[in-house]
DNA sequence: TTGTATGCGTTATCAA
DNA sequence: TTGATAACGCATACAA
């Protein structure tokens, strides 16, 4: 009984009937004997048929799976996104292929490469940003596409989902300040992320409504993957950095930066303030209360396979789409005044 | 220069060469000429032809794509291995799909025949374990898996890679004793799961050692997916339950044991001691210090590619292969005795 | 109601 | 060294 791949040809055989046949008695045609159909059925259960997918997408152009290309599906915000696009894309009756590039230009390269060659209907991938080339491939090549999380300012053609980065950062910088952090320390990521650079925007727009001098040697940027934050954070209190309050590119980093904290005696809240982003503790009940910027990964995801979907499907329209998600501030305790009293 | 995917016939028809002639350079072949070899090749990459994987995958019947089949991504413990197995499949220019199941068993059957329908060449699953009929479907269509996390005991056939969960149990529950705390909560996993069964295999065991007498009130299951770690914890200290040290089955309930605990007032360590499964923690710095389980997800997904690439390029091979990867006690703060006194 | 022929893009085989 | 042809498994159009 376990062996190869049942194919048409294999119960047409057993059958007696055509492979033609066969295949509009299971694809519910109406022009076939109600019996012939139901033996033909009671025949693929039996012999274990599943079906070759490949070689109806061969014929119709059409795959029904979608790659999605990130840094790295072990990040809990990635690892978040990913889930919510598989389901929403599930209920759509697509696979995805899930690819990590680890932020790197060549590995990204190939990822989509590989996503056309395994005629994917459509893309969405949260791009390296090295640079704008590798994507234009997929434009080159018709392959649907939409970018999530990040952007490209200057390619108009290139449709996106992406948060309020710029308010998010406004809504954490402010915050801190408000509670009475004016030395902040950004931890950012780097500038070549367009999220990067527009949460700086709103991070600055903040300060320059305090009327508070921004200090530049408090705004340092991280390798995310890397995970060099620890060093960073380690050396600048080695170097007794002059901050109370950390605004962290995400939640990750965030973390991060309190584990060294804490690893040199100081509390959080307390000694420090800290904010993340991404909100990833709507998701992970972890025993430590962090503050942080939602993004609504769920509905960015849906969003995200929505457009996708619809691309895949109209391919004529020439609609772009830029979608904004909002942002909101999450307070937990990690930013709360009264921490240093703990108890 | 957008527009349709570039095939073999465009090529051809623009060298002014027949389509095979085109497919045997690309392919390194040796037996073309090498000038025409390179004006293909240079054809190719002004054209941005990329190849479709499909239609020779119809042909060889191999389409270099694997799927990954777990509960959910979102789970660190999974999204890592996920991670881990993309990396390894990728090195050996395999691509995956993931899909998951939310431990769900419709859904699970729906990945299979999802997967078998797209024409795998094997496939990773995590099994929901509500019944291993669905994994039969597997053996029936004679696509190669491997079973990664859970096994069958009594599915001799069923080739799997696990870690060691009865070692794992009894280690922290031997630490936990060790460490003065008689009476300890052990938030399981589902008992339907093999891990949950071997790992409160493992924690009796230390029980025994002991003999002290083990408190079936104190061994509850929790659903991994729900979230209602919560709710249960929540419950039993309201109700005032007797206990001071908790094992939790993975991680993620540790965590949100501690969420719940912290919430009501109570110190870890100090009031309760707690220990996970998993050791997450040795990828993600949190600022909280749990001690726990580590079972070596790189070894184990690295290993379960292996077997699964060599069954794919074994068919024939009639081995089989029972993994049990080492487990290794790692200790945080969380079940540190002298937590009381936080220094 | 069922069967035959054709094509999807690629590769293997064999002939030229 | 190159080209023609068949085949992979399925679906469509059309013929019977």
């Amino acid at each position: 009984m376990d062996g190869k791949k049942v194919t048409l040809r294999d119960l047409a055989l057993q059958a007696g009937l055509s492979v033609n046949t066969v295949s509009r008695a299971l694809k519910d045609k109406e022009d076939i004997a109600a019996a012939t159909r139901q033996m033909i059925k009671d025949l693929a259960k039996e012999m274990g048929y599943v079906g070759n997918a490949l070689a109806g997408s061969l014929r119709s152009g059409l795959t029904k799976t979608i790659a999605v290309i990130v840094s790295d599906v072990a990040n809990p915000h990635f690892g978040i996104m990913v889930k919510e696009i598989e389901k929403a894309a599930r209920k759509h009756h697509y696979t995805i292929f899930v690819i990590n590039t680890e932020d790197d230009h060549e590995l990204e390269e190939r990822a989509i490469y590989t996503a056309i060659g395994k005629n994917v209907d459509g893309i969405l991938i949260c791009p390296s940003q090295r640079s704008a080339d590798t994507i234009r491939i997929l434009k080159k090549n018709g392959v649907p596409f939409v970018l999530i999380g990040r952007r490209f300012e200057d390619e108009p053609e290139f449709d996106y989902v992406i948060c309020d980065d710029e308010k998010g950062g406004y809504l954490a910088a402010k915050h801190l300040l408000e509670s009475g952090h004016e030395r902040v320390l950004y931890l950012n990521g780097p500038s070549r992320i367009s999220s990067a650079r527009e949460r700086l925007a709103g991070f600055l727009r903040a300060y320059r409504e305090t009327g508070l001098p921004v200090r530049e040697d408090l705004i340092i940027e991280v390798e995310p993957t890397a995970g060099d934050t620890r060093k960073i954070v380690k050396q600048l209190i080695e170097q007794k950095a002059d901050f109370t309050g950390i605004f962290a590119f995400n939640d990750v980093i965030a973390w991060e930066a309190v584990y060294v904290l804490q690893k040199y005696g100081y509390r959080v809240p307390g000694d420090y303030a800290v904010i993340g982003f991404d909100n990833i503790q709507s998701r992970m009940f972890l025993p430590f209360q962090l503050s942080s910027i939602s993004n609504s990964k769920g509905k960015m995801s849906k969003r995200a396979v929505d457009i996708l979907l619809h691309k895949i499907n109209h391919p004529g329209a020439k609609e772009s789409y830029r979608d904004v998600i909002d942002t909101a501030l999450i307070l937990r305790d990690s930013t709360k005044p009264s921490g240093r009293g703990d108890g």
